[in-house]
DNA sequence: TCCATTCACTATCATCAACGTAGTGAGATC
DNA sequence: GATCTCACTACGTTGATGATAGTGAATGGA
């Protein structure tokens, strides 16, 4: 792709041109549903993204202020990224993304309990969803995950 | 891009694999927002695409069940693009996107009002939408487009 | 203090898509 | 029948991606 930036003002142009590529989102994706924070793990990631394409990618995606690239105080060799609240914004394209790929993809690895749950109420799902991965939680994984929060709400129990 | 497809059935990687490149969801704008259906005018476009990217782009929408190719009976050179029920199904995700450049971009070419008004009540101003594109119409452009119906609303006055 | 390991990248090169411009053939219009 | 319009195609250049190997700093254990 020749990512020729700064084609025009349109909203729907510049949302492209900060991720309408096949790895900016998944990054964000990778944060968002399943806490990864750190280069090794994004590189893990089942679509295989080559390590060149990903230091750039995340390099971009920090100076477009959508991640923040911050050193581990308690290891120097690690560094970690976080969404921005920008970044954070990115939230409601996500789950509309799953949604429509849900209906279409017959194949889809979307649960589909989840995409119904989403679907129920979007707003307060986003609200949740915005909510845990700005604490450093995300969707799927980990105790304070999304998921978790749903099947065994608050603090009850 | 290298737009390996197939990468997963992850719904964010199927999306982006079907619209996330520079200009697939330009053409969707175009649409949408501008009731534009002929190859002339997508070219057009202030972005400015090439005409075999174009080519590809549209013929790959087409093969994705995305648009509907169609040559125009009343004149054989023209053929008509329209989107299909999944090409619709994207409306949402344009909307979002546009939603988040509008509040990330201090020059974005969004109308305030516009934004204002989506997010007001994001579920019947989908389905406004949703209505008036299949039926040929767009959201800024024309007598029966969603910002014409908005100020002045249905058949009244 | 060594040494192996882990971490976040960088280097390299082939490949493939996008860019930019010019051109083509079928069909409409005058 | 000459011109114009339409949807493309051709083609050489540019640049990002894909795949793999390698680097240097930092950590942890012996």
């Amino acid at each position: 792709m020749r990512r020729t930036t700064g084609k025009s003002h349109c909203p729907i142009n510049f949302g492209l041109e900060a991720f309408g590529d096949p790895w900016a989102l998944l990054v964000v994706r990778d944060i968002v549903y399943f806490g990864k924070h750190t280069f090794k793990e994004f590189l893990a990631s089942e679509e295989a993204v080559a390590p060149s394409v990903l230091a750039a990618r995340l390099a971009r995606l920090d100076a477009d202020g959508i991640l923040d690239r911050t050193p581990d105080p308690t290891d120097a060799r690690r560094v970690v990224y976080n969404l921005t609240e920008a970044g954070l914004g990115l939230i409601p394209i996500l789950l509309e993304i799953a949604n429509w790929s849900a209906s279409i993809d017959p194949e889809t690895d979307a649960p589909p309990e989840w995409i119904a749950a989403v679907r129920r109420d979007e707003t307060t799902m986003t609200d949740l969803i915005v909510r845990t991965v700005r604490n450093g939680g995300s969707i799927f994984v980990g105790a304070d995950s999304v998921v978790a929060s749903l099947t065994q709400p608050a603090t009850t129990q």
